[in-house]
RNA sequence: GCCGGCUUAGCUCAGUUGGUUAGAGCGCUAGAUUGUGGAUCUAGAGGUCCCCGGUUCGAGCCCGGGAGCUGGUACCA
């Protein structure tokens, strides 16, 4: 090697925020994509693939920047010089869908939609710069009947990733309460809005005294940086406040509590309208309050919802290999957005939607230890010469189907036993010449055999007990194997 | 983006006022045991002290710049 080489030669490291997904990350994700996905299906929804990229102009307000060109998504220059960029959500590439093939497709259009998205973002704990959303969404449609529908799928959503009733919970809020509160509160100007509504939206981190701070003159952050409050008058926050903390024990009581807060301005009555009907379908559907609650301090992203907004919440709380419990936040939310499509058209299109964000639940699991992936049965190779009955044996449990592999390694048999340790194989079969005489084949079920060796401290006694170990005729070994892997 | 902290073995970390050959635990590899994953014991391998420059007889340690990681915050359509 020389000094040039080794100059030359690149660091193994990857770009943050693009985790390395192993196989239990792998198999959680699928679990959980295929069970949501077949809520959609049952709900009526088709699937609809569009593709990983779109033009940046179809994404929103992202226009071509030569400055900045990736901020917020990852975009490139094509060979005709447009830019195009990855998309950022499922929502977007649908409402250009749903313009695109106007003509051509049923109204109301239902789709649903599982695949990744991606963010240049800032990554941390469970934010990544790539990750999973299955999303469901209905066009044109109005009425709060269409968002009630999202709500309820969005609720037997989290049932489906493994949420029991009371695991997890739908928050429900409104743009037009917003809009009314707003009004009341006499926040008029356009940017003032966008930092009031943005300090709403951190009640849940921050409490009353840190929204206080935001909508006033600031606060400081435990690094000692400061964030720009809004500067409203403390009669202003104190109208601010008491919508925010209006929630009462159940929709209806909320509901009532709202009317009082800002049911005087026509936004604010339209929103009470709107709830009190979302709500009676939700009884209707038999949605009790600790699934889909009413939540004024709700406010998700700003730009494009429109009427109804809701977050879905895991409420169970995982624990690190450490112990330690693991933060994350929303793990879906959705909304109705009816200007998204006429944007493209112009002719108002209204739509409703929900999108479940898999990767982080996946990720939360996995870390967990709740998603666990056993390794194959390994048939370990002691005599070389006779590696054709060790491949037929292996066969021979991949035909019944179970997962299985012979040793291809060129070491000798404790090491084979460290791989099918490290394999996290349920068993080995070990066939050498005493087997091969009596016609039988030696099983070892090494998760029994751990765990009779857990009291086990004398080298001598654990070597000749042997725990987890047993002979039988070559005939039965398949079924020994499927009773130990738990198939049958 | 802004603010803070951190960077020494695969991992977690120690390293004296700036002084020879940079350490520990865990992990890894091998042996004790030629047919057995754990535990125990023994041995071994493993280092660009983040990078570049400066100060100094001498820098893991001091100074300047940069990068990366991490926490908070902002943004999150």
């Amino acid at each position: 090697m020389t000094n040039d080489e080794q100059q030359r030669r690149p660091e193994a490291r990857k770009p943050r925020g693009f985790p390395d997904r192993t196989a239990a990350v792998i198999a959680a994700e699928r679990r959980l994509v295929d069970s949501i996905s077949s809520v959609y299906q049952r709900w009526g929804f088709d699937a609809l693939d569009t593709g990983p990229f779109e033009y940046v102009d179809a994404l929103g307000k992202f226009l071509p920047d030569t400055d900045r060109p990736n901020s917020g998504v990852f975009a490139l220059q094509d060979d005709d010089e447009q830019w195009i960029a990855l998309r950022y959500d499922h929502t977007a590439p649908l409402a250009r869908y749903v313009a695109e093939n106007w003509e051509r497709i049923p109204k109301p259009f239902r789709r649903y939609s599982a695949g990744p998205v991606w963010r240049n973002e800032k990554p941390g704990p469970f934010r990544f710069r790539e990750f999973i959303q299955c999303d469901a969404d209905s066009v044109g449609v109005a009425g709060p009947a269409a968002d009630a529908e999202m709500i309820a799928v969005a609720a037997e959503a989290m049932e489906a990733a493994g949420a029991a009733r009371g695991e997890y919970v739908i928050r429900v809020n409104s743009r037009q309460l917003l809009d009314g509160l707003m009004e009341s509160a006499g926040v008029i100007d356009g940017g003032q809005r966008g930092t009031v509504l943005r300090a709403l939206d951190k009640f849940d981190k921050f409490g009353v005294e840190g929204v206080t701070l935001l909508l006033g003159k600031g606060r400081k952050d435990e690094s000692g940086d400061f964030t720009q409050g809004a500067g409203l008058q403390a009669n202003q926050i104190d109208v601010l406040l008491e919508f925010v903390t209006a929630r009462k024990v159940n929709r209806a009581e909320t509901i009532a509590s709202l009317a009082n807060t800002v049911g005087m301005t026509r936004a604010g009555a339209t929103g009470v309208t709107e709830l009190g009907e979302i709500d009676a379908i939700l009884n209707a559907l038999g949605l009790p309050e600790e699934s889909v609650a009413f939540d004024p301090s709700i406010v998700r992203g700003l730009e494009y919802y429109t009427g109804p907004v809701f977050e879905a919440e895991f409420l169970r709380e995982f624990r690190d290999a450490e112990g330690n419990p693991m933060r994350f936040g929303s793990v879906g939310g959705g909304g109705r957005y009816d200007g998204l499509v006429a944007r493209f058209r112009g002719e108002p299109a209204p739509a409703t939607g929900f999108s479940v964000g898999v990767s982080r639940l996946a990720a939360a699991m996995a870390a967990s230890g709740e998603e666990k992936v056993d390794g194959p049965v390994l048939v370990l190779v002691l005599d070389k010469d006779q590696l054709a009955d060790y491949a037929t044996l292996a066969s021979d449990l991949r035909r019944a189907g179970v997962r299985a592999e012979m040793y291809l390694g060129s070491s000798g048999m404790k090491p084979q036993m460290k791989y099918a340790d490290r394999r996290n194989s349920p068993a080995v079969v070990i066939v050498g010449g005493n087997e091969r005489e009596k016609g039988v084949v030696t099983i070892k079920d090494l998760k029994a055999g751990a765990a009779a060796a857990k009291g086990m401290t004398d080298n001598d006694a654990w070597r000749t007990e042997r725990p987890g170990q047993f002979e039988c005729p070559r005939a039965e070994m398949v079924a020994r194997i499927k009773t130990i892997v738990g198939q049958s």
